[in-house]
RNA sequence: CGCGGGAUAGAGCAGUUCGGUAGCUCGUCGGGCUCAUAACCCGAAGGUCGUUGGUUCAAAUCCUUCUCCCGCAA
């Protein structure tokens, strides 16, 4: 089939490759780059990155509601548009130029978490299991008719960084199935079920700072939900520390005391959690043993 | 020149204000205790104090050059 492309980040990658390797990729349609980082320097998106790397061509316009992004999208004459984490909203005229329609791979069962960070959601949910979507795209937000779901299991202490990479693997193959089915029309597109559907909104840094007196689960998957972007913080040892990783311990005390440390320990609402890595402002990642030794905490102590 | 923290033993830190023999917690190694141990006791090894130049009788410490790491902000 010929495919144009549209996807922004890393988690588009994987799919790309897939799709590149069995159809034609006509042209790849990415975020413009921006400047990233401390000195702000200009970074092409990662899809960029593979597309240029594989050869097909890329457009980077800042809007597709113009006539001219438009435009250049029809010169391509796609059967079928893929989007994956895109960023922009499509317009109508876009969505009804491929013969196939415009199918988009989200990183949830819809309609369940619908919207901006469905992965960070099903984490710092505690949720068991997730999975991906390719859906029909109507003009709503991730409303539109289900193709194809693929399910997987979230571990215990598996973080969003790690589900991310599982999930954008697993989205290439589903895109890859769903496109045969479409071909071959063995699939039927299915309504959501609005009674069902949930909204996720933006991740942001309100929601980094734990507060021990929850119970020892939540701070858990706040802490790996987080992960690696924007990080749990907390006060330890009077230090500002973003928290790397952690697992749930079997003790229990008054919450926000370190019940040891070594492992370190730190009481919850319910339970207590053991802190593995973290980091200092202005330091490197470290062991919370280390952290431990160098800070003179000890058991007993309680984290602000 | 967006704001800020940092570089000292294998790890994490103190010491820098006010220059004067390199310290702490942990790890490592050796020994002891113990039925046993990640516990406890005794001992040891391990550092040109990030780089350049300067001031000084004397610099981890004061001035200076450069490099690298990181937090915030975006």
């Amino acid at each position: 089939m010929k495919i144009v492309y549209m996807g922004t980040p890393d988690f588009a990658v994987p799919a790309l490759k897939k799709l590149a390797a069995r159809h034609e990729v006509a042209a790849v349609f990415t975020q413009p780059d921006k400047p990233v980082g401390r000195k702000q320097i200009l970074t092409p998106p990662d899809v960029k990155v593979c597309a240029q790397a594989l050869g097909i061509p890329v457009c980077q316009p800042k809007s597709m509601k113009t006539d001219e992004a438009l435009a250049q999208l029809k010169s391509y004459a796609p059967e079928v548009i893929v989007v994956a984490a895109y960023g922009q909203i499509l317009p109508k005229a876009v969505l009804d130029l491929p013969r196939y329609g415009c199918v988009n791979i989200h990183g949830s069962l819809l309609p369940k978490y619908r919207g901006a960070a469905p992965i960070q959601q099903a984490v710092l949910n505690g949720d068991k299991v997730t999975g991906v979507t390719t859906m029909l795209m109507d003009v709503g937000l991730d409303t539109g008719d289900i193709l194809l779901t693929k399910e997987t299991p979230i571990g215990e202490n598996e973080t969003s960084a790690a589900l991310f990479d599982r999930l954008s693997e697993l989205g290439g193959e589903l895109i890859l199935e769903t496109l045969d089915a479409l071909e071959q029309g063995t699939v039927t597109p299915q309504k959501q079920d609005e009674s069902l559907a949930t909204h996720t909104a933006k991740i942001d840094k309100s929601l980094c700072p734990v507060d021990f007196t929850k119970p020892a689960r939540q701070v858990h998957n706040q802490i790996r939900g987080l992960y690696s972007w924007p990080m749990a913080t907390a006060e330890i040892g009077g230090k500002r520390v973003k928290i790397h990783s952690s697992r749930l311990a079997h003790n229990s005390g008054k919450p926000g005391t370190i019940l040891s440390v070594r492992p370190l320990v730190i009481a919850c609402g319910e339970g207590s959690v053991e802190i593995c890595e973290l980091q200092p402002e202005g330091k490197k990642k470290m062991s919370a043993e280390a952290f431990a030794a160098g800070h003179h905490l000890s058991a007993g102590d309680l984290v602000l």
